[in-house]
DNA sequence: ATGGGTGCAAAGGATTTGCAACATT
DNA sequence: AATGTTGCAAATCCTTTGCACCCAT
């Protein structure tokens, strides 16, 4: 079932299906945990006993690199700072890593500060993509 | 100019200014280049050359806690990862670091792909506060 | 003198890299 | 055979921790 599901997935997506990555697929699609490498690696690593966390780490990227997988950046390490405490949308250059204000966006207030019995205190609204800059550079080498 | 700033910002939130704390804050508010660690402590180790990298991992976090300066989590390292493509919003724990889905918010959609120049093509939304499960437990404590 | 703040050094963890082995077409 | 994929081991990098010192009240 889930099995089916992920063969699609990644076919769908561009990626080639290995015994690795529909496993890997497949558990996505089976733990809404939003999983860590580490959590995918021990989660796994009873079925295929030669797994290893460097595929883990290639696949999880290549899963989200085609859209297969969502990436998320909530945690709290490798972190950057802005002295500018008023709330702006911030935008995430994927080519340079240059991470750009954006004034003109307006950030999203939660409609209230208690969300199915949750506290929130702290919103932020994250644009990805290439920078004007990077795509300059790129236009320029074609 | 902006040492006056930097004193009134740590003052009115609640943080006792230091040389070192002044100086950090200071650079937050002088650099829109949203810095990391790194950068804040290479900015100011020729001006402060006793400072530790300790001393600004410890400041800026204080700053966030206090809302002197905003924590940015943009950076893909630490990751984890959603098997689920469509888009919905994601809270984050501060006390016990779960990641839960919101499904019933909106994530909000950019109103164009291009905005100042800058190709947008995936958008992250989050909600940062105290889960139910730790506000009841917190409740309980009492 | 006491509490808060700082800084060093070490430890701890997570991620990346290079390369060799393997599988698949 | 050629290309793509995997996995090990090492290296690297970032962050945290424990402790001692220092400063200011």
């Amino acid at each position: 079932m889930k099995e089916q599901e992920a063969y699609k997935k990644l076919v769908e997506n561009g990626v080639r299906p290995s015994v690795q990555r529909l496993a890997i697929m497949e558990y996505l699609l089976t733990h809404f945990t939003h999983p860590t490498v580490e959590d995918v690696y021990q989660g796994l690593c009873d079925r295929i006993p030669t797994l290893s966390r460097t595929t883990v780490y290639n696949t999880l990227r290549l899963l989200a690199e085609h859209e297969a997988a969502q990436m998320i950046t909530i945690d709290d390490h490798r972190v950057c700072y802005d002295g500018n405490t008023t709330p702006h949308v911030h935008f995430f250059c994927k080519q340079c890593g240059k991470v750009i204000d954006l004034f003109n966006e307006t950030a999203p207030t939660p409609k209230r500060n208690l969300i199915d019995g949750n506290i929130v205190d702290e919103v932020q609204l994250y644009y990805k993509g290439i920078c004007s800059k990077c795509k300059k550079q790129n236009d320029n080498k074609k």
